[in-house]
DNA sequence: TAGATTGTTAATCGATTAACAATC
DNA sequence: TAGATTGTTAATCGATTAACAATC
């Protein structure tokens, strides 16, 4: 029973305790208490409790929380047990990299098709899969009807391609161009991957291992 | 002038300041107030302020925030202006697209060797760096100093390898394997893009279009 | 039953926003 | 100078943590 508001911050937690729960899972552990699995995944036993209750009672009082049962349920809500058609733009680098790294199938998603704007790239085949010209995409999202979009294009043209693929009923995406879409498109669900910005995290905070206190 | 702790939150906004900027900077745009940037951005204006004071004072009343002034006080504090070298490991699909798709020296970096502990491997140029057998790590570290690691290599090994280079000097990785580095080594920096996390809080949303309000 | 651990309410902490005096 | 906009303090909001009664 999901409240109506849950926070961001609580999302973004799901996804590692869905994690964890696998690699317990693999290890043959059955059950596990807030507490354990907060020693674990390095937070409050508190914060885990608050987390899953957002969404239910999943536990039980005085033995803790099946394994199994609970990377079920998150699963559920975070729509991996409903298989989803997903499609991805641009087969550059990026795109081909994506297309053989990520494990779609793994979580419930299936990579229908890949598209690129260079009749080069047409019928060049990444991980099973042919690539197909951007002029067929209109053609295939009536057929097939996939929910999301893997954005791997530059930022030029990007807008354009935006507008077409909501057109045939796509409303999330995945976000690897430089392109701001929400700017454009309020409505539509993204989810923005800056590769650079999480690089330059790191070099902060390694920087300041360097250097003394204090200074500028 | 730098506040002795500078939240996280705080610090993770930086480098989106700092890819604005270039955008103004980009269309020849010499001034913003912050009102003017938060509407860009889709913040309050108040934030804005708020973080870049906690650096300093970067404004000037009456007037606002020079653009390019401004980017390179970022850029300073997320070290972007001082050459740092970096190694990457492992060089499967992934490793490779980060090679060919990420642009170190746009920002500061210099990618300066890529290993892979396969011997089919060595030799092998990407992006114009030709691939070393792990085993030329030690040597390479004592010469060439490195302070980071990017690691895309399997959660197996993955301990061993970490252990070595922070034997060799490093103290930073950008860390695409699922292995937890901060589990064993909790003094190390580290930035975990776990691509796949990214993904389901995509879907969660997506899912929440779908559905009537109140389901499960 | 007694012990353990949840679900949930209350207290705390931190981050964001609002307000305004300082100042260019 | 008058107008604009910062830097900064105070108020608000939300997220995390602590506490404990409910209950398995």
């Amino acid at each position: 029973m999901q409240k109506n508001n849950i926070s961001n911050s609580v999302i973004r937690r799901l996804p590692r305790y869905y994690r964890f729960l696998g690699g317990l899972q693999r290890q043959n552990i059955a059950k596990i208490s807030s507490r354990e699995l907060s020693e674990m995944m390095r937070l409050t036993a508190s914060q885990i409790r608050q987390d899953l209750n957002c969404f239910g009672g999943f536990g039980q009082q005085g033995y803790g929380y099946n394994v199994a049962e609970l990377r079920k349920e998150i699963a559920h809500i975070l729509g991996l047990d409903v298989s989803q058609k997903i499609i991805l733009i641009g087969a550059g680098n990026l795109g081909r990299a994506i297309t053989m790294h990520v494990d779609f199938e793994k979580y419930g998603y299936e990579l229908a098709g890949i598209f690129d704007s260079s009749i080069a790239m047409e019928n060049i085949e990444i991980a099973g899969i042919k690539i197909m010209h951007t002029n067929r995409l209109e053609e295939f999202c009536k057929k097939e009807k996939p929910s999301m979009a893997v954005l791997c294009i530059p930022r030029t043209g990007a807008k354009e391609t935006v507008e077409k693929l909501m057109e045939l009923g796509i409303n999330a995406f995945w976000n690897f161009s430089h392109y701001d879409i929400n700017y454009d498109f309020p409505d539509v669900h993204v989810e923005n991957v800056h590769l650079t910005d999480s690089l330059m995290t790191l070099s902060y905070a390694a920087k300041g291992t360097n250097e003394p206190i204090g200074e500028e």
